[in-house]
DNA sequence: GGCATTTTGTTCGACTTAAGAACAAATTAC
DNA sequence: GTAATTTGTTCTTAAGTCGAACAAAATGCC
């Protein structure tokens, strides 16, 4: 039972009817292709004349194109229909701390071309540097008319609606625009968000083959930071002030270690890459010596996860560890939200088959039901560049998604 | 972008776009009764003509009612608009521990007719005993044909869509059917749903004159047990199998006391009404005393709090520290979730003036941003009975949903 | 081989409904 | 008394959904 928002409703036209039966075809076929107008019609309960009209329409538009007759068992061979992905391009921008990634890619994520550069600290010569090589990649392969958009992807808070960097604790920066010296740069419009969002929306648009996503998801980010995307009735949660998702801020402790935002016993402060390196290092964990913790020990956790890949027991034991309060911020989760299931990306999660069942063992000591308590957990494979192809879906995912009415 | 469930849509029919107009002119007439047809139409940027036609069909199906026109500058008088709910009424149920109560009440959750008995303990006994006063206050108020339903709340952990009693630990109940026999009994189509949600329910719904309810809120209720209401985008999270909401069982320390669900450190094991209690009397949480506390004492939570209203500085002390830990658990909510406002529900709010300067401080000491720190939390009034409203929502809200569709 | 059956996709006509313009009603202003 | 304003109704038209029939393309059967 959903309220209406009296402030803030799309009342319904004749369009209406017709915009949302298109976008549930649109979106059978993604999930079905190839599929025949038949099969949708049987899926829909609409009548054939109807999906016929529906389809010409979506072919019009391009959205849908209509591939070869299959073969069946008896009767006229039906045609089967395809989204059109290939042929329509996102511009994809991943800023890191170190390296700033471009890539060219299709709506389906698969990438046509990717390159990246060391990231500039200036925010006005960063957006400069990434229109220039938008333009000259677009120009090298020919694409400038495909390409619908470009999905930016930026460590720390941004405002998705007005298009700013709120603050970028990693790149220093504080409410800088960004989305709109880029699109005047480029004259294409520009998607901005974080990057646990990014990775749910990923996840959410482009998920992997074969891997169901339910409607009630959670996506965690463990790097420098620790931040979620929520996923509830397919939608991502952005809250009020459009501050949700700041999962590294939840506390776990009464008393613990101080958290680079300030706070005592944050689950960041235990669950970070850099926890997790002060923890292997047997340092502890703090905020003033947070920054300088890489460049004296010259170790990553990228390290740490090699060494556990290799045996080493200090290794383990220090992932088993984050693994466990992962486990306990992720029951808190469990417990109030419910997802269906939960996603992690990160370094870490190389370490899979060590991270997972001390995870899995802190939420079933702390789930109130078998089911909660075997909600399913995945990681992110690390290969599959989760930023950018959420960067990509930040374009994409506006063909597909559910009309706004009500 | 909310992502259309394949597994899971409604499609558009040629009665949607009408289905959905009739109910956003339902809930702008509830929110701005008394209303006429062309400031309506203002609203919804709708022509004069439809309206007419939405508000006839209105009448006819009895939602809304026509009232007397109103005096304006110059022009024709225009006929106010008004939403029937005197004359629809509700039997609200809400089970406790000790005493059952049974409001009969209209659509805006104005009491008729109120009365309580001791709570049977027998399932069955206790629905058969519900179902023979329901029955008997219906006839006495000579209302059976204006009576639209039955709203339950239950104390523990319901399925809303079975209908059934997962676990109450409370009531000792455990995978209880309940709707269907009492619907049986009665007559009457039975809605079931557990007390934090319930109350997020009246909140919503039937929120209080004069304070604007976000689309986003958590609604947190502070007993035996300590849960939730979460809303979303004017929507209760329920979660993948309907168990989300369990706040009290969120970890705000490692090492903490065992919480009665078994787990270390659990949000409610520092402030439910026994921890408050506990803490008051010097004694350590436990599982083991909780139950007999109240007994061996003679005191409840109640007791606490007058004494704190009369000045005494152990009990304010007691209250103070309940509010410290409270707020640290919703500082995490703030953080992951971001809502527009929290309300608490529960005796401890009756010093709301001692209570909420601790909550307020220790959100502030970890919300990251100045928006965040001061997100509205307001104590529900002790005399709203808002269990009894939420039961009197789970029917009437019904009427004034948005339309499922996509 | 021809006709029947099956299945897909198209076409057509009927009906319903949203939309917009004009009209009517009820008031104040001049 | 007429003009202007505002509300609510009526009427007509255009658009869109719906369902039945038709056509197309295949296999099955006698």
């Amino acid at each position: 039972m959903r309220r209406i928002d009296p402030q803030s409703f799309v009342r319904a036209t004749r369009l209406t009817t017709r915009h949302i039966n298109r976008q549930i075809v649109l979106n059978l076929v993604r999930e079905h292709q190839p599929i025949s107008r038949a099969d949708l019609a049987r899926k829909m309960r609409l009548a054939r004349g109807r999906m016929t009209q529906i389809v010409s329409e979506l072919v019009a538009q391009g959205e849908i194109y209509i591939g070869p007759t299959m073969q069946t068992a008896r009767g006229r061979r039906p045609e089967m229909l395809f989204v059109r992905t290939r042929d329509r391009l996102v511009m994809a921008v991943d800023v890191r701390l170190s390296r700033t990634f471009l890539m060219l890619g299709d709506f389906a994520g698969s990438p046509i071309a990717l390159e990246s550069f060391e990231t500039v600290r200036d925010p006005a010569r960063l957006i400069t540097e990434i229109a220039r090589r938008v333009r000259a990649m677009l120009k090298k392969h020919d694409r400038a008319k495909s390409c619908e958009g470009i999905g930016l992807v930026i460590p720390g808070m941004v405002d998705q609606s007005s298009g700013r960097v709120l603050n970028s604790p990693q790149l220093g920066w504080k409410n800088v625009d960004v989305r709109d010296s880029l699109s005047r740069s480029t004259g294409l419009p520009v998607y901005i968000e974080n990057a646990p969002i990014a990775c749910a929306l990923a996840r959410m648009w482009l998920g992997e083959q074969g891997v169901a996503v339910p409607q009630n998801f959670v996506y965690v980010t463990v790097s420098d930071g620790v931040g979620t995307g929520v996923v509830v009735n397919g939608e991502l949660v952005r809250g009020h002030s459009h501050t949700a998702g700041e999962f590294g801020h939840v506390p776990i402790a009464l008393d613990g270690p101080v958290c680079l935002c300030g706070a005592r016993g944050c689950l960041e402060a235990y669950t970070s890459n850099i926890a997790t390196l002060s923890r292997y290092l047997g340092v502890e964990f703090s905020a003033r010596s947070a920054h300088d913790l890489t460049r004296t020990s010259g170790l990553t956790v990228g390290d740490v996860v090699d060494r556990a890949k290799r045996g080493e027991q200090r290794a383990i034991r220090a992932l088993e560890e984050t693994g466990r309060y992962l486990g306990v911020g992720l029951a808190g989760i469990i417990n109030v939200l419910n997802p269906g299931a939960i996603f992690i990306g990160g370094e870490v999660t190389e370490a899979w088959s060590i991270l997972e069942p001390a995870i899995r063992a802190a939420i079933t000591d702390r789930a109130l039901t078998a089911r909660a308590a075997s909600t399913p957990i995945a990681a992110e494979p690390a290969d599959s560049h989760p930023r950018l192809r959420g960067a990509t879906a930040l374009v994409s995912a506006r063909a597909f998604a559910a009309p706004k009415i009500a």
